[in-house]
DNA sequence: TGGTAAACGAGACGGTACGTCACGTCTTAAA
DNA sequence: TTTAAGACGTGACGTACCGTCTCGTTTACCA
């Protein structure tokens, strides 16, 4: 952390960019998520709810979509990994806390949507990919190596990064199309089959591979 | 059974719908969501590549999203599940034909798109669910019922209804992460160290229950 | 008139053309104009108004311009021209039932608007001169005829068609002006100073040429 | 009076409006009545002609029928009532060129239009009198001013109001009625034989009331 | 008296224009 | 140079009528 000053104030002349227009745009455009949804929100209603200009949100965001990235990233960053004491009480701690989370209406209505842009815009799917998807894999990686400290799951002898992979798409995969596609809830009785099956699934690997 | 016919024509005054017209509306709006993709689509577009005016369209469908959702259904209908000898070869075969679905451009870009419309639209929602993920459930209920039937897996004790749910987000979940959000490729060799979680995971179920 | 019969039913084969949707449908048209005027009436509102299909109106009137001009002449066939006893009581007379005519809702709404129209559809336009503007002419020549029978004009010395032109075009007109254009209400206060300017004009005229 | 300025430049904040674009679109109505007419008249067709959006026009025109009323106004206030030496001579010039504007293609087209539209839409109307009747009785009163001034007429004893008016619908009514209801030309012969019996209807009521 | 031909109601059809909305850019004056 | 304000060109929206067409049905006449 030493040093790492993002940017040193490259500001050369003229009136600086206000910080706080930032905040209060991101606040907005997370509010009016809540109040509209994705596809009645506007950049017009944004500007006017945050107090500002459309041209200062141009300035900053290329587009509805970009803008709405940077606003529910801040939202998956907030998910954590408590210690729960076990490989089973993580999983199913991080499975509940997901899917909260997509219940919250700013993130329901507008996880689908940017992804769906996304599919042809490769710049937006990098965007995506950096603020949120890739970053959430710390989770998985967090809790193996937590597991393996604990031996529950043996040390990693080849490149953990195809597991890992496999593991992330199975649990975001599971809990996304349970409260997005099917639009059921996610409660500990779910949470808790869940787990099994796919740590069952685990340890079979683990035996099969000693 | 005489009599039951389904729908005996209830056609009773005025100008019947055109059968044609329904048809070249739905391969219009295939044709363009490959050229253009979900976003550019747009109704004035579809009725003009099917030879339609504006105005057909709006008598049928109610918008964008219920057409596109009709178009890209019977795709998923054409999903089948041929008997390739064993469970895992049958979970396989389904797993790599599901993703060879939505690597489609049609399906691509418009799956994700429907489905974030649907999370602030109940009508819609039930007609996605109806059209859509609902149908795809037989898949799993049908390679189960084999699996049955060779032996793979014990016959149902109790309600199997729960199960199926959570095997049919789990595999639907995973390959639609994978495919769209991931934004990776699925090929034969992740099919296969995903089949073998699952399906580890199941006979370790099995086996606690027995 | 003898053997003049205009139409002896030409009539070939199949259904004859039903009077009563004649009859309904003027009446529809008729009371639409009063309801809501000549630019939102629609062919479809007069039709199920009517109780009448579109197909039936079309096949009687080429259009809304048509079906209206016919629908309101029969309003201008009913003015007449009582004796009233003098030229002066004759005019003042029918410049009061004239402005009576104008400012019901259904001519006032449909009289311009078909003239409007008339100037850029020469079909139309011999359709409302002969329909409505011609025959109110003989308004115009009966009171002449009965001012000459009285003595109050002299007798014809030569051809009076310029002056019954210039005559009708200034009272339909001042009266047509003054009801539609400047909007206001033709009383018997301007109907007796509008008559004495005419007819004074008229006398001086007289006296010049006897 | 300091601080009487009529419009001291009101403009506050934002880009103000075009002048460019309000005389471009002006311009374009006029152009477009004379190839199209009134009814094949659209808003699309004028703001393309303009080199405009179609928001611009609505941004400052309520609809067709008050971008028209603007359009041909400008048109009547080129209207002008020169000296020709005598009441006669100033009422035969009036007369001739009123006649000559209605007959231009603009005009003819889309007087009888608004004004129809008018009597159902009480702004219109009031629209129609401020920017185009009301404002043609300058000439009446020039007119009368100029003719008491050579001794034509009388000075006036009461209210000259009635009169005015009354004289205003008599000459405005005869010429719209012949040149646009009769649809006849009007010539000098017209003129001089219209212009006849009015001067004389007015000698005659200025002799009664000495 | 049974055929047949036109008119009928209903309503779907291909069009055209509507008036609105949101987009992303631009032009102002003020900060 | 950024800001708030708001006008601008663009283009899609969903609606309303237009006038035509295709149905199945009704009503007269004529053979």
């Amino acid at each position: 952390m030493v040093g790492a000053m993002p940017a040193p104030t490259p500001h050369r002349r003229g009136r600086p960019r206000s910080a706080a227009a930032d905040r209060a745009i991101l606040d907005a455009t997370r509010a009016a998520l809540v109040e509209v949804g994705w596809s009645r929100l506007t950049m017009s209603h944004v500007a006017t709810r945050a107090g500002v200009a459309k041209t200062t949100l141009y300035r900053r965001w290329a587009g509805k979509s970009e803008l709405v990235v940077d606003a529910v990233a801040v939202l998956f960053d907030e998910l954590e990994l408590p210690d729960r004491g076990s490989l089973r009480a993580d999983v199913e701690s991080v499975v509940l806390s997901f899917a909260a989370l997509l219940e919250r209406p700013e993130t329901k209505t507008s996880l689908m949507a940017v992804i769906a842009e996304s599919t042809y815009d490769d710049a937006l799917r990098a965007r995506v990919r950096e603020a949120i998807v890739e970053r959430q894999k710390r989770l998985v990686l967090a809790g193996r190596h937590r597991a393996q400290e604990r031996g529950e799951l043996p040390r990693d002898t080849d490149d953990p990064g195809p597991v890992v992979d496999l593991i992330f798409d199975v649990i975001a995969g599971a809990v996304v199309h349970r409260a997005l596609v099917s639009a059921e809830r996610i409660g500990e009785e779910w949470a808790r089959r869940f787990t099994t099956l796919i740590l069952d699934g685990l340890a079979a690997a683990s035996r099969a591979t000693p």
